[in-house]
DNA sequence: TTTTTTTACGCAATCGTTCCCGGTAACGTT
DNA sequence: AACGTTACCGGGAACGATTGCGTAAAAAAA
C-alpha cells in the first residue's frame, strides 16, 4: 500500500504553469508576480501540498536531521541526554532520529550506516561496549562527516567531544566512602575498553591511594556488557563478595551497575549501608525512592545533550573544514543519600 | 560541510560503462556478462560503494523503515515496547525511527509530518495527552497509510490496534485493595481524554461497586499532562489528601503517576502501606528496589511492541487495501509487593 | 552465406524538486 | 528609433538509482 502525495507538478498542471514557476512562487522568489504567487500558494494550501523532503535531500545533499546513537534509551542518563539534544535541535529546525545499539557493535554499525546513508547531516554518539574497531568512524571523520562523541568517547578521532570529569566524580565519591570509614572499597566497573571506565577507575585508584587504602585487583570487577545482561552483574557481585578481601563498600561506575548491585545486595539480604556501602554513577530520577535511597554521582545529562548538539551544529553549518576541536568537560554532582553512612566506630577502632 | 559519497556514476565512468550496466551488474541481472559483473562488483567493493537510499526512496516510494511515536522514551513501558518493535522490524529488514511527543500535540505533529514525508512505510503510535484533533491521522488513514495504534488508541480510526485489558487490570488491582481492607480508594488518573484513562477508571469504578464501596468524584484526580510535569502530580495528591473523604489507598493509572504518588507520600512522611496503600500501572524494572516495593499492574510491553509491528508489516506488505482490522487485547499481570497490605483489623472493625 | 536468435550493453525516462539559462514582453532612456 | 532594464516566466539539466526498450555484435540456425 503506497499512498500518493501531491507534487509540484500537479499544481503546475492545474494552474497551467511550469514547475519552475510553481517552485519559485512557493519559495517566494522575486521573479514571480504577486498575483501568480497568490494563485499558487492558495492552490497549494487548498490541495494540501507539502514539498517532498526526500527529493530535497537528494538534490541538496542534506536533510536537516541529526542522528543519535546510544546503547539504550531506557537508561535515564541517555534519555536525559536525548532530551537535551532534541531541545537544541528543534530550535534550530533539525529533526532528531534515535537509534539503539544495545551494546552490540553490529547494531551500532547498522544504525550508523542507515543514518549516514539516509543523509543525516551529523551524528551524536556514545559508543557501545563492544566497539573496538573504529575504522568506520575514522573513515567518516576523514571524509569530513560531522560527529560529536559524548560520554563514551574515543581518543583516536579528532572531533568535538562532551564528557564529565569522570576522574573527579569517581575520586570524590570514593574519597567520601573512605572518609566515612569504609575500608575495603570494591569497584563494579563497566567494560574495560570504555573511556569512562578508564577514567572512573583512575579516580577510584587515586582516591584509594590518597586515603592510604590498599588497592587490590581482586576488588575490581568488570561487566563487559555494561550491565545490559543481568546475569553478568550478579556474577560480578558474587565474585566480589566471595573474595578473601571482604569489601565493605562498593563503587559502581554506571547506572545499570549501581541498581544491579543494589538489587543483588537486597535479594541476598545484605544490609545497605550497614554491612555494605553503595555509591555509584546514576541519573535515575527514582534514586530517592529506592531502599535505601541511593548515594550517587550524577551527570548533567540534559546539558551534555545541549552542548553536544550545539557543537554538532557548528560542524554542520561551518563553511570550511573545522580543524581545532574541543573536549567539553562538565562537572558531576555528588548526592549523598542513604546507601552510604558515616561509620564513626570504624574510625575509632582504627585510631 | 558535506561529504561526497561514491555513486554508480563514478563506477560507470571509471570502468567505461553506462550507469545502467553498472546498476544491473550490481543487482546481478542476467543481462550482464559474468566478466563485467565481476569487474563492477569488485570495483564497487574496492571504492566502498553503497547505494544511496534516498535516491531509492524517491524512485520506489518506500523506505523500508517504520516510525514510532511515543510521549516519552524515558518511560520504561515505552522503551520496552520499542525494544519489541525493533526486534521484529530488524528481523524483517526494516529500520525503526523513534520520536517523542513529550505529551505535546505540536511535537507529535512535527514528528508525524517528518516521518510521513520522509517516507516511513508505516507508523506505530501511542498518542499524546494533548491529542484531540485527529484529522491528520484520519487523512493519513484514508489515504491508505499504514498506522497501528497501541496503548493510547483512538476509536474513530479504523486500523489495527494493540492494547491490554485495561478495564480488568484496574478492576483486579482495585478489587485487591478492597479485599485487603482498604475502604477509601482514591484514583490518580491520567488525562481524561485518553482511552486508557477511560478504561482504567471504568475498571476502578466497577471494582468499587462490586465491593460495595461508595464512589466519590472528589476521590478521582486527573493529571492532564500524564505526570510529565511533576508539579501536576503534587497538586493532585494534595487535593486528594485534603478532601474530606480521607483516602486510605491510591490507585494510580500510569507509570509516572505511580512513582510520583509514592514520591509525594514519602516526602510528606505518609507511611506506605500502613497509612496509605498504593497500587498502580507501572513497568519500571526498579519496582522491587523501591521503598516500599511497589505493587503494580504490569503490561506485557515487549510483546505489545512485537505484535504491533507484525500487524504493521502486514498492512505495509499487503497488496490490496486491508479492510478488516483487529484490536489485540493482551492481559496484564498483577504483582503484589510491599506498597499494599492486608489489613485484617479493618475488616474486623467493620464486621 | 543469409537469416534468426541470443547476448550484452546503452539510451532515456522516471521519481520531486531546484536552479541555471534563456526568452519575451513592457517600459524607460538617450 | 534604438537600446538597455526590469519583470516575469518556461525549458531542461541535475541529484542517484532503476528499468523498459532499442540495438550492435556475436552466435546459432537456416
Amino acid at each position: 500500500m503506497k499512498f500518493e502525495a501531491v507534487t509540484i507538478k500537479d499544481i503546475a498542471k492545474a494552474l497551467g504553469l511550469s514547475t519552475s514557476t510553481v517552485s519559485r512562487a512557493l519559495r517566494d522568489s522575486y521573479e514571480i508576480s504577486p498575483e501568480t504567487k497568490k494563485l499558487v500558494i492558495e492552490y497549494a494550501e487548498k490541495i494540501n501540498y507539502h514539498p517532498n523532503p526526500i527529493a530535497l535531500s537528494l538534490k541538496e545533499r542534506r536533510s536537516r536531521s541529526i542522528g543519535v546513537i546510544v546503547c539504550e534509551i531506557a537508561n535515564s542518563f541517555f534519555s536525559q541526554v536525548i532530551n537535551g539534544i532534541e531541545s537544541i535541535a528543534y530550535n534550530n529546525g533539525y529533526n532528531v532520529i534515535i537509534g539503539q545499539s544495545r551494546e552490540s557493535f553490529d547494531r551500532e554499525m547498522l544504525n550508523l550506516q542507515y543514518m549516514t546513508s539516509r543523509s543525516v547531516d551529523g551524528l551524536i554518539i556514545s559508543i557501545s561496549t563492544e566497539t573496538h574497531d573504529l575504522s568506520y568512524f575514522k573513515e567518516l571523520n576523514q571524509k569530513g562527516f560531522p560527529i560529536v562523541f559524548f560520554d563514551r568517547i574515543v581518543d583516536e578521532i579528532p572531533t568535538h567531544k562532551v564528557i564529565v570529569d569522570n576522574y573527579k566524580g569517581a575520586y570524590d565519591a570514593v574519597t567520601y566512602l573512605a572518609k566515612s570509614g569504609y575500608r575495603k572499597i570494591a569497584a563494579l566497573a563497566n567494560s574495560a575498553s570504555l573511556s569512562i571506565t578508564r577514567e572512573r577507575l583512575a579516580g577510584y585508584r587515586a582516591a584509594l591511594a590518597d586515603n592510604s587504602l590498599e588497592e587490590d585487583e581482586t576488588m575490581i570487577h568488570y561487566c563487559e556488557h555494561g550491565g545490559m545482561i543481568a546475569q553478568e552483574v550478579e556474577d560480578a557481585m558474587k565474585e566480589l563478595l566471595k573474595s578473601k578481601q571482604q569489601p565493605d563498600a562498593i563503587f559502581a561506575s554506571a547506572d545499570k551497575l549501581t541498581t544491579g548491585c543494589l538489587r543483588y545486595l537486597k535479594t541476598h539480604g545484605i544490609r545497605v549501608p550497614d554491612s555494605m556501602g553503595v555509591i555509584g554513577f546514576s541519573n535515575t530520577d527514582l534514586t530517592e525512592l529506592l531502599d535505601p535511597p541511593l548515594s550517587v554521582i550524577r551527570q548533567p545529562a540534559f546539558e551534555m545533550g545541549e552542548i553536544a548538539t550545539s557543537l554538532l551544529l557548528q560542524l554542520i553549518e561551518s563553511k570550511r573544514p573545522v580543524k581545532d576541536f574541543e573536549t567539553k568537560v562538565l562537572t558531576t554532582e555528588l548526592l549523598i543519600r542513604g546507601s552510604t553512612k558515616e561509620q564513626q566506630q570504624f574510625e575509632n577502632i582504627k585510631v
